[in-house]
DNA sequence: CGGGTTTGACCCGCGC
DNA sequence: GCGCGGGTCAAACCCG
């Protein structure tokens, strides 16, 4: 019964307001199995009323959940319609039946009351209705992914020799951080990864395809002033006015490759080159060139530990399209970025726990915040591949979050779905910015638990070689709804290099990562 | 010649 | 205030 509402959900979701349920986030697109609760939270005016008239309509509540378990489709169907009237026109909603008539203060007050009966019955209705579209907006969402999973498995094939971990190394920001969180990436090649491998060849279009939808307006890049040209101060001042304070989020990815650099589906020019202390290895600077005052830069640099061992580190949020290859990575940092700092989703730790990656047999997830770090950065670390075994770290005992993660809501340039989830805080329409349809994907993806399905997606790429068994995994409700509840973080991160551990958070689906000591 | 790289200088934030 | 380190700038250089 829940096909029929996929179709309503195709554009409903592709709005915010399904988002701006609380309670949404803490269950997965693997509603499924589990609890179609009734209670919605997300629609405070909704509840507001409910309650006050509860009682009133609890003999019709039994009507109504006929109707919405049996005739779900026709339920629908007039509920979207309904929907729209109601939020034009709120309590007026079925108003115009009976109104405008003068009679005495009695029959004002049936009428009232009528009315309110009215309104309740129809807030129930709507209740309903959003529950399950709720629920099949995280079925539709899962699916999603599982079938770009599906379809980065069978790139994967096609190219596999080509790519073969190389693909964990495409990357891309499409869209990090506007704020100052930083999100770092890590993603060593699977042992696999052939040294011949020069140039990272990004593996196109696998995983997060769904993301390729070009969105080309992101624009957003406050951080970053334009492509050098001192004298574009004007911009770079506007910018730096505007989100100053928010402009040091990060994705880092750390791939085990020989080559120089990554290819990673982005063209980079490099602007300079700088010797980083405690490491012998020069940290080189890249900006994007794939368009005229593309903010997003790169740091490449080796690891100190482990030479083979590149670190990737993007900022800054692309002002244009990105090639397939790119964004499949660029979604996937963006959304732990987003996940990073949307408070939803972590664990009360402030932590992203384990659960964000249950689609990830191999991978564990590590969040660590390091207090000397500038901002919250989170660390992918799957430097191991998916050989690599899957333990469970012993929750951390650390874990704090030295930053109000829920600070930073425009993340990513995703306003799409921050408000709903977040008060809008003004910084928010500061750095408002058109939302791609990209945004919208990734900043949904992001700001949901679900964004283990994203990132299972992405990862898939990276490592070439997702097992199948649980591809769909990636959709576990409990998972997701233990991981907001603050499920025990996984051991920190043990980064690989001391760059690593300057980031806060770390991701890894490594052991117990290439530390060697 | 245009675009990318190199490299020393400069700027800025931070800690002492 | 000073020094340090990270990040950026921009002239010089290189390459196709």
């Amino acid at each position: 019964m829940e096909k029929q509402h996929r179709r309503e959900l195709t554009f409903l979701h592709s709005g915010d307001f399904l988002r701006q349920n609380p309670g949404v986030p803490d269950r997965t697109l693997d509603d499924s199995s589990d609890h179609v609760k009734p209670q919605i939270k997300e629609m405070d005016f909704f509840s507001s009323q409910y309650q006050s008239h509860d009682h009133h309509q609890e003999s019709k509540t039994d009507n109504n959940d006929n109707s919405n378990n049996n005739g779900s489709s026709s339920f629908v169907d007039s509920c979207v319609n309904i929907g729209l009237n109601l939020l034009s026109s709120g309590p007026g909603v079925s108003r115009s039946t009976n109104e405008e008539k003068p009679v005495n203060s009695n029959t004002q007050e049936s009428a009232l009351k009528t009315e309110l009966e009215n309104l309740n019955e129809e807030n129930r209705r709507l209740r309903s209705m959003l529950d399950q579209i709720t629920k099949n907006y995280n079925e539709v969402q899962g699916q999603l992914f599982m079938a770009l999973q599906k379809q980065a498995h069978l790139n994967q094939g096609d190219q596999k020799d080509a790519v073969n971990g190389m693909a964990g190394t495409v990357m891309s920001v499409q869209q990090l951080m506007d704020s100052r969180a930083s999100v770092a990436l890590d993603v060593n090649e699977p042992s696999g990864s052939d040294d011949k491998t020069q140039e990272l060849s990004a593996s196109q279009e696998n995983t997060v395809e769904v993301v390729s939808i070009k969105d080309g307006t992101d624009q957003t890049s406050q951080s970053w002033g334009s492509l050098k040209s001192p004298k574009l101060d004007q911009s770079k001042n506007e910018e730096q006015a505007s989100d100053a304070p928010f402009r040091k989020a990060r994705v880092s990815v750390r791939a085990r490759s020989e080559a120089p650099l990554i290819s990673d589906g982005c063209q980079w020019r490099k602007y300079g080159q700088k010797m980083a202390k405690g490491n012998p290895c020069p940290r080189a600077y890249y900006r994007c060139t794939m368009a005229v005052g593309c903010p997003v830069r790169k740091q490449v640099q080796r690891c100190a530990d482990d030479k083979s061992i590149l670190i990737t580190t993007y900022e800054g949020n692309h002002n244009h399209p990105l090639p397939p290859a790119a964004t499949a990575m660029a979604n996937t940092t963006s959304a732990a970025a987003a996940m990073l700092l949307s408070g939803s989703t972590k664990s009360k730790d402030g932590l992203p726990s384990s659960a964000y990656f249950p689609s990830l047999p191999y991978a564990s997830s590590m969040a660590t915040l390091s207090a000397s770090a500038p901002f919250p950065t989170i660390t992918l670390d799957l430097t191991q591949g998916p050989n690599a075994v899957p333990f469970l770290r012993p929750p951390p005992s650390n874990a704090s979050f030295p930053l109000p993660l829920n600070g930073y809501p425009q993340l990513l340039g995703s306003p799409m779905f921050s408000p709903p989830k977040l008060p809008a805080p003004p910084a928010m329409q500061l750095g408002h910015r058109p939302t791609s349809m990209v945004e919208t994907v990734t900043a949904a993806i992001a700001s949901d638990p679900n964004f283990t399905a994203a990132l299972a997606a992405a990862i898939s790429t990276i490592m070439g070689a997702l097992p199948r068994n649980n591809g769909n995994s990636s959709i576990n409700n409990d998972e997701n709804n233990k991981s907001s509840n603050g499920v025990p973080a996984p051991a920190l991160a043990a980064p690989g290099s001391p760059q690593a551990q300057q980031s806060c958070t770390t991701f890894s689906t490594k052991a117990c990562n290439n530390k060697p000591g």
